[in-house]
DNA sequence: GTAGGGTTAG
């Protein structure tokens, strides 16, 4: 591990070092001016009061120092009331408060209205600049609205609307990065970059850190080398925070690590977000205990840790099933002074939920409604996904209605446990009903909803059922994904019905929707069981083209193994013929998900005897390993 | 002399 147990060497004169500078912080740091001393919104309101009666009139300068005082509290609404007060009473503003306010507007998800601010803004001659527009393109992402942004950005670069500069590019970067386009971001920074807008290390920040959230972190390693030799940018806390947290969700340990004595050799010192990564995905390996090191080191550090820290810790402990442990985490919260958030309730009910201790998340639930928190979508999702869990299927549904009443609206994830809870408890009418009553719901074009329900309906002997509701998805104008096929494919299979296995087999190629191996799998299970040997015999042979292999799901192994192993009763061979035809070309190590393993292992445990089975397949071992790679790029190669 | 961009929690 990160050896974090006997604590990172810091040499003790640079611990000095950091102790003494956060005493002195108070000698240096005096508030500019006496809005920064506001630390409440009741002062700053009593102080607008006052300033809109003064005589004369404060000046733009101030009212605006003002608005921005009340906009650092995150009071962005208080703002914008704030500015329409201001409006009658003719106190005037300029370029600098429209773009306050609009900053306001965009940070509580209403950017049209800072479009509409914009529009006032230049009915009172005040011309918008670069910072008013970076704000609005800041608010369109914010929104996920990033398609307009990207429209709304070159717009503003070919219509020069605007001198557009580092943080305006930086910010569309962002949005990229935000959906995922990193090869687009990288092609942005290299163009501002030839444009003579000169990244600097937020710009950097913004891509390292999506390619770190992508899991393609090499790539973000060699942004950061690039940025670094390259480009002579000094990375920040920020920038190694990214690293190590990819890092670590890769499980590269030691790489994290060195990243850590890297920082500090570079003068860069973790801050209780690096802290708080550490005990986040140390937790969630399971490895508490050094999650608690790391807090105690922390504290050594003079760090305090906060609500996330502990937020983590209590996931941490839930996952080990130490819910006593976990609830003491959070009473001891409150004891340091730190208010415990919905989220970190949320995890200790989660915790209760996995464990099926549904009467202490009951009363944990209440617990949270009387300390005035108010419960999130995540939260009932939690308790609910709790109660299905247990067949308390009926006190699931009167809650999922308590919650709509409480103004929570459900989200895909709430659907998602209903549908299936409700299925998994024989109450697949209900869940009919439910899905009609979700009628034009957005979530009704969610295609898993429709899996759920066929699963269930055909479960319950609804087979008709079933079959209509995949018939109707083509109503709804949604085209049946990979999934779908397999699912009502399954259901056919069970049933008998391999005709129309077949049937919508052949039909889902022909619409454009290749089958996967698991296609293959439910198919070939289908017809094992039929002992329809010449399918069999085909269908193998056409996976083998495909070059589906093994790892797809552990349903394939079955699939190969069992007819394998009937195979080689029949024939009474030692197997290793078929053996070959089954697994020949595949790699010996596969990966699903993150998780690697033998297949050989796999086979001997299924085999059992291991008669038949003793040697692992060697042909072509690397052959799909280069599938999981990411693509290859190379920021430097184009300079 | 006042305004805008980057990192954690199911």
């Amino acid at each position: 591990m990160l050896g974090l147990r006997t604590g990172i060497c810091l040499p003790q004169t640079i611990l000095a070092r950091s102790t003494s500078s956060s005493n002195c912080q108070s000698q240096y740091n005096h508030p500019r001016s006496m809005f920064e001393k506001i630390t409440n919104l009741d002062d700053a309101l009593i102080l607008f009061d006052e300033m809109t009666q003064r005589q004369p009139l404060s000046s733009v300068l101030k009212f605006n120092q003002l608005l921005q005082a009340v906009t650092k509290m995150k009071h962005f609404a208080s703002s914008i009331e704030l500015f329409k007060q201001m409006n009658p009473l003719c106190i005037p503003f300029n370029v600098y408060t429209i773009n306050i306010v609009i900053n306001c507007c965009c940070k509580i998800y209403r950017t049209n209205e800072g479009f509409a601010l914009l529009g006032y803004g230049f009915k009172h001659a005040i011309e918008p600049n670069v910072f008013t527009f970076s704000t609005l393109l800041n608010g369109l992402i914010l929104e996920d609205k990033v398609l307009i942004a990207e429209r709304f950005f070159k717009k503003l670069i070919k219509e020069e609307l605007c001198d557009p500069n580092v943080i305006m590019y930086s910010t569309m970067i962002k949005g990229l990065c935000k959906c995922g386009i990193n090869d687009k971001a990288l092609a942005l920074l290299r163009l501002m970059d030839k444009k003579g807008y000169k990244p600097n290390v937020v710009t950097y920040n913004t891509i390292i850190d999506s390619l770190c959230k992508d899991e393609i972190v090499d790539d973000a390693l060699k942004l950061f080398k690039h940025m670094v030799f390259d480009k002579n940018i000094r990375p920040t806390v920020v920038t190694y925070n990214s690293l190590i947290r990819g890092l670590c969700n890769l499980c590269r340990w030691d790489e994290a690590s060195k990243m850590l004595k890297e920082m500090e050799a570079e003068g860069v010192f973790p801050d209780v977000w690096t802290f708080n990564i550490l005990v986040d995905t140390l937790c969630k390996e399971g490895k508490v205990e050094d999650a608690e090191g790391v807090i105690k080191l922390m504290i050594q550090r003079g760090k305090d840790p906060d609500v996330v820290t502990y937020s983590s810790l209590i996931d941490g402990y839930c996952l080990q099933g130490e819910m006593r442990k976990a609830r003491e985490v959070l009473d001891s919260m409150e004891f340091r002074g730190l208010i415990p958030t919905i989220v970190t309730y949320s995890s200790l009910l989660n915790g209760y939920c996995k464990k099926s201790r549904i009467e202490e998340a009951m009363n944990l639930f209440q617990e949270i409604i009387k300390k005035g928190l108010k419960p999130n979508v995540i939260t009932y999702n939690t308790m609910l996904q709790g109660l299905f869990l247990i067949g308390r299927y009926k006190d699931a549904y009167k809650l999922f209605s308590e919650m709509r009443s409480q103004n929570v609206i459900p989200d895909r994830c709430t659907y998602t446990i209903v549908l299936e809870g409700l299925c998994n408890n024989n109450q697949v009418d209900e869940a009919l009903s439910l899905f009609r009553l979700m009628g034009d719901n957005k979530l009704n074009s969610y295609i898993n909803v429709y899996i759920i329900l066929i699963n269930g309906a055909s479960k319950s002997g609804k087979l008709d059922i079933a079959r209509n509701i995949f018939k109707n998805l083509n109503d709804k104008g949604l085209e049946p994904n990979v999934q779908t096929y397999n699912v009502m494919i399954g259901v056919f299979c069970r049933e008998g019905l391999m005709g129309e296995a077949k049937e919508l087999f052949i039909e889902m190629e022909k619409r454009g929707c290749s089958p996967d191996s698991v296609t293959y799998c439910v198919i070939l299970q289908g017809f094992i069981k039929k002992e329809e040997h010449g399918m069999i015999e085909t269908l193998l042979k056409e996976m083998e083209d495909k070059g589906f292999s093994l790892d797809a799901s552990t349903l394939s192994m079955r699939c190969y193994i069992n007819y394998i192993r009937k195979v080689n009763y029949k024939r009474r061979l030692p197997g290793q013929e078929e053996t070959r035809k089954a697994f020949g070309y595949h790699s010996d190590s596969t990966i699903i998900g993150s998780h690697q393993f033998k297949v050989s292992n796999v086979i001997t445990k299924v085999s059992g005897d291991g008669l038949w089975l003793n040697e692992a397949p060697t042909e072509d071992q690397n052959t799909k390993r280069s599938h999981f790679q990411p693509p290859p790029y190379h920021p430097v190669a184009d300079h």
